[in-house]
DNA sequence: TCTGCTGGTTACAAAATGGTTACTATGTCA
DNA sequence: TGACATAGTAACCATTTTGTAACCAGCAGA
C-alpha cells in the first residue's frame, strides 16, 4: 500500500494532519484503539456497523501504510488479526480525544 | 443549503465531529478563521491557492449552514463580503490547534 | 459431507466529490 | 470605450470514493 503525500501550501500543518487522518472512518477507527488498546478485525467491525468489511480493511490499510497502527497477524484458522496504535499513532490521542469531547458537547446541544 | 446528519453508532462522539468538519477544506479555512478573525472570500483563496472558487464557496456554505461561520455581506461593486467563527465555531478552536500542533510534529519528522 | 468461522480481496456499480469554464453585476480606472 | 475587480453560481465532465456481492483458505463441529 503506497501513500502519496501532495504538497500543502508552505507545508501547512492543518492539511498534514489531515492527510493522514481524513477518511471516512479513520478517527473512528483510533477512537477504538485508544480506548480499547489492541482490536481484532471483526471487534472494530462490531463497533462500527456503518463501515463496511471493505472500507474497513482500506482503512486500516492506509493507516498501517502511515505508521499509525500495526497489525499482527496470528497464522491460525480461522485466521486473527489484532490491530493497535504504534508509537507516531499513540501521539493522536489529544487529538482524537478532543474530537470525542467536542462531539460530546454538540451532541447535547443537538438533543 | 441543508445539510443531512446521518446517523452514527449510539451517536458516536467523533462521527458527530467528523460530520462537521470532515470536508477536503473545512479544518484549513477553520485555521485561517482562528488565526486572523475576519476573512475576505479573496483572501481565503489566497491562503488556500489549492482550493478552487467553488470548492471554496462550497465548502463555506456548509461551515455556515452548521452554524460553525457566519458571513456579512456588504452590498457594495465589487462585492465584499466577510467570513468569521460563530460562538459555536469558537468552540473548535482546541481542536483545530491541536490539529496545527500534531502537523507541525509529523512535518518536523518528515523533514 | 456440509456449514460456519475469520480476515480479508476482487469485480462491478453507484454515488459523491472536484475541476474547468463561462456567466452575473456595476463602479472605477485608463 | 474597454478592461478590471469581487464574490459567487451553474453546467458539464472526470475522478475518487464507497457500497454490494461474491469468493478464498482450511479447521472444527454436526
Amino acid at each position: 500500500m503506497e501513500r502519496k503525500i501532495h504538497d500543502c501550501m508552505d507545508g501547512c500543518p492543518v492539511e498534514s494532519t489531515l492527510q493522514i487522518i481524513s477518511g471516512k472512518w479513520k478517527c473512528v477507527i483510533l477512537y477504538r484503539l485508544i480506548k480499547h488498546k489492541v482490536c481484532r478485525f471483526s471487534e472494530l467491525q462490531r463497533y462500527m456497523p456503518g463501515c463496511s468489511r471493505r472500507m474497513l480493511a482500506l482503512q486500516l490499510n492506509e493507516l498501517e501504510a502511515d505508521n499509525i497502527i500495526s497489525k499482527k497477524v496470528y497464522p491460525v484458522i480461522p485466521p486473527k488479526t489484532e490491530y493497535s496504535l504504534t508509537e507516531l499513532g499513540e501521539t493522536l490521542i489529544p487529538l482524537i480525544t478532543e474530537m470525542n469531547k467536542w462531539g460530546e458537547m454538540y451532541n447535547q446541544i443537538h438533543r
